[in-house]
RNA sequence: GUCCCAGUAGCUCAGUUGGACAGAGCGGAUGCCUUCUAAGCAUUAGGUCGCGGGUUCGAAUCCUGCCUGGGACGCCA
């Protein structure tokens, strides 16, 4: 393959040189005027490679569409990459990709190693990514995982697309739920130590809170502890809260998921970087001031409604200290982009948060917000609420502990983000033995396998006659191989990571079809060229299938 | 009431940003292991793409009206 140019390139571009040198009329001088769009064709029977091109320019030149796929197709020469045009009613260009050129793809991959599927079309910015940041007032739950997922796949993607990027979590440590928090624990431990004490209203009445209470309780000796109320809730809170936090951390590293960032929300209010915000937004006459509290103006930027940033008893809301988060990510540390992920029941907040861009005087293509619908988890018929205030959680522990990582983060990564999906705790169970995961894992330890025999047996096959590959689960093996680098690409600038376990899932099909069909290492002599054919490879899907594993955060087992 | 997201095989979900006969996994039926891992392969059954209009060469995909499900409309976060 041209270098740092994939399939979909390659035929734009020819196609492109066809227009130009079938000398249309003047109307398509100015290319811009049009878009050509390669598609990867279903059946075999319509090529490899299709383009509809004709049937666009139809309108624009006022002619009929399989004339003008003719007089594209005959100014395209059958060279290199292309084997084969053909024109098919009612007007699209089939392309027919060498085998020769197919095969040199091998090499191609096997240089490139776990760099393949690279590129850089993100220039190195500085992309900030912020995601799950569920307030630490109680453990992860299942929910949760799919932010961290989606976060933290997308991560590694941007990565590989050459984004420079920075993964954040952002520690709600300040405002009414904190505060709440703080009473909820402080209650438990005075009543661990049989002291009479009540909840506070909508305080937190899950189970977690006593164990933590408790093991205050064994951390601390008595004279550690602050002996007036107002600081002993403080002392027991923020060891409550820093618990918490390492709770969450601890659960998130189980899933492999990994920050390069913990950001205090209390900081913003610590470093003046809130009361700067605030200047901001006074000096461009943002704000007012009603019934004793400090508003932002969003509707002037097409928010539903004005929101409070500071309260009348003169403490700042979520939106204040939000409005501060922003300005540090844009405005103070200067990322070119960000990408905020949050669950559906956060939607009512993007309007504030798209106001807040020009308000900031800052351009909205810098900021990407990212909602996934909420996971809903049933257990048997019956479906359970999850609700941190209540108390019913359902652990991330637990589930890993049930279904194991790989499956865990391959189930919410396969399913797009906007679409619901509802997590049925036995059915995952059941199926953690019959599932995809273990279908594309079996076939990466097969290619090992195989591998492990032609080392056995010291066969070398650095040097062999790739022109030997000519069988069709062969070549479709190296068809699909091709696709990485555009899918890459394409889920990089849709923020849509959910194609990589499908298109994972389809090579590892086709290397267990291969695997069926040819033979690698064969007794008969007669075999041993195409043999060393074969493992060069295997050893490249063995590369491709590794590397939408890394991204995708699983293990390629060597053996199973 | 207003706004956001969804409705595709028995189940869980894809569908490349309008393309060629609608796909996968699981589940069902049948067949394939003296050969590198059968956690595999092959054949097969199963669909009014929620319902009705519209846009055009062409719609699961875009527009519109309903129906159903989830979510949001706080000086909570």
């Amino acid at each position: 393959m041209s270098k740092n140019q994939t399939v979909n390139q390659i035929l734009k571009q020819i196609v492109l040189n066809g227009i130009q040198s079938a000398n249309f009329s003047d109307s398509l001088k100015s290319s811009s005027s049009f878009d050509v769009q390669i598609e990867k064709t279903k059946s075999q029977k319509n090529g490899d490679y299709a383009t509809s091109i004709s049937l666009k320019l139809s309108k624009i030149l006022n002619k009929n569409p399989m004339e003008i796929a003719t007089s594209i197709s005959n100014a395209i020469e059958t060279k290199g990459i292309i084997k084969n045009i053909e024109v098919a009613k009612p007007g699209f260009i089939n392309f027919f990709l060498s085998e020769k050129w197919l095969i040199g793809n091998i090499e191609n991959i096997l240089s490139e190693g776990s760099n393949y599927g690279n590129s850089n079309i993100g220039k190195n910015s500085k992309i900030q990514i912020e995601f799950v940041s569920v307030n630490p007032t109680g453990p992860i739950h299942i929910g949760h995982a799919r932010g961290a997922i989606l976060g933290s796949v997308l991560a590694n993607i941007l990565k590989t697309n050459g984004y420079d990027v920075f993964k954040e979590y952002y520690i709600n440590d300040a405002g009414n739920q904190i505060e709440k928090f703080y009473e909820s624990v402080y209650a438990r431990y005075l009543q661990n130590k049989k002291i009479q004490a009540s909840m506070p209203e909508d305080g937190y009445q899950g189970e977690y809170i006593r164990e933590i209470a408790k093991e205050i309780s064994k951390s601390f000796n008595e004279k550690d502890i602050p002996s007036d109320k107002k600081n002993a809730k403080l002392f027991i809170g923020e060891a409550a809260l820093n618990l918490m936090i390492e709770n969450i951390k601890n659960d998130l590293e189980s899933l492999k998921v990994f920050y390069d960032n913990w950001f205090s929300e209390k900081s913003l209010l610590n470093d003046g970087i809130f009361s700067e915000a605030l200047d901001f937004l006074n000096n461009k006459n943002l704000t007012k001031t009603k019934d004793g509290a400090k508003w932002f103006t969003s509707t002037k930027f097409g928010d539903t409604k004005d929101k409070v940033l500071i309260r009348s008893n003169g403490t700042p809301t979520y939106f204040g200290t939000d409005v501060a988060y922003h300005y540090s990510k844009l405005l103070k540390r200067n990322f070119d982009q960000i990408i905020d992920i949050w669950g559906a029941d956060h939607q009512g907040h993007v309007p504030f948060m798209k106001s807040m861009m020009p308000a900031l005087n800052v351009d909205q293509e810098r900021l990407k917000i990212l909602i996934y619908q909420l996971v809903t988890i049933k257990k048997g018929s019956a479906a359970i609420r999850l609700s941190k205030r209540k108390g019913e959680i359902v652990t991330l522990k637990d589930l890993i502990e049930e279904v194991g990582v790989d499956v865990c983060r391959y189930f919410f990564i396969s399913k797009s983000p906007e679409s619901q999906m509802e997590f049925d705790l036995d059915y995952a169970k059941n199926e953690s033995k019959e599932n995809p995961v273990y279908y594309i894992q079996y076939a990466h330890a097969r290619i090992c396998s195989i591998l492990e025999v032609a080392k056995e047996t010291k066969i070398q096959f650095n040097d062999c006659d790739l022109s030997l590959l000519s069988h069709e689960s062969e070549i479709d093996l190296i068809n699909k191989m091709i696709l990485l680098p555009d899918l890459m690409q394409n889920i990089a600038s849709n923020l849509s990571p959910h194609h990589l376990p499908h298109y994972t899932l389809d090579l590892a099909n086709s290397f267990h079809v291969f695997y069926q069909n040819c033979r690698v290492i064969s007794e008969d002599k007669n075999d041993f060229e195409i043999s060393k054919s074969r493992l060069k490879l295997i050893s490249a899907t063995k590369i491709v299938l590794a590397k939408c594993l890394e991204i995708m955060g699983m293990d390629a087992p060597q053996a199973m």
